[in-house]
DNA sequence: TATCAACCTACTATGTCAATATATTTTTGG
DNA sequence: CCAAAAATATATTGACATAGTAGGTTGATA
């Protein structure tokens, strides 16, 4: 299930979008608009930082923004980056170790499907769709 | 992400569609042969009868036996028994409370979109599929 | 009726989620 | 230059979920 790290990053990068006239938006505003604890969004921005879909500008009249136009970035990146992972199962997560019963897995064909059809319809998804 | 209550779930339900032909399989052998704890899988095959799924049999010579043929499941009714919900967020499982944002939520459309996709995925492969 | 197996209740460690609090660094407008 | 503003860093917390374990009771059947 999507936590509220991963639908909270969705907003702040909406919230973004729609404010890219802005050289900057600092968080305090998006978290007044978002009605969201700023303090918390700190932790989600800061792995927006980190992967490098937007940037900090600190100092007065800084803030946020992002680093490409809006219609670049899709949702899958954005949700994945924020959750860690959204693998089906734990054993398809990027730092999952090897499972000892992945050769004889009878279910692992499936839920490497489902995994691939949830990545490619969230990648499908751009942040623009959904202004 | 599915857990491993939803996981073993569709194990014993394979488990029991390879030995359908005995009328009854105690639980002891399930786990034996699937390498999970017994204890463990009570709690989980506790589920199963509840939501109607298979039938326990007490006494000598008891065991779990499906209710129907085993082609007759599908993986989405066993799942999502399991785990209580199979929902991408946490406003649309069963139990919800009404979200106040529900209205004006520009990302609700995306998360029913990718529930109905999950959803019917799951519910076209059936048990026999996996085996 | 003795046995086997389902069924029931309670408990526990570990980890994740969703924050909050406080302190420090960095940047830039005046 | 300096001070306000904003980002960044670190630590802590309460609540809840996960993944089990332990032990006892009921009930069917061979």
């Amino acid at each position: 299930m999507i936590t509220t790290k991963g639908r909270y990053a969705l907003r702040v990068m909406m919230d973004l979008a729609e404010h890219a006239a802005e050289s900057c938006v600092p968080l305090k505003e998006i978290a007044e608009r978002q009605g969201i604890s700023k303090k918390y969004l700190e932790i989600i921005v800061k792995d927006l930082v980190k992967g490098g879909l937007i940037k900090g500008v600190g100092g007065k009249g800084g803030g946020y923004r992002l680093v490409r136009k809006p219609n670049e970035y899709n949702v899958g990146e954005i949700i994945e980056l924020a959750e860690g992972t959204l693998a089906t199962v734990a054993c398809l997560a990027q730092d999952a170790e090897a499972c000892p019963r992945a050769a004889a897995c009878k279910t692992l064909p499936m839920w490497k499907e489902a995994d691939e059809l949830m990545r490619s319809f969230y990648r499908s998804k751009k942040l623009t769709d959904l202004l």
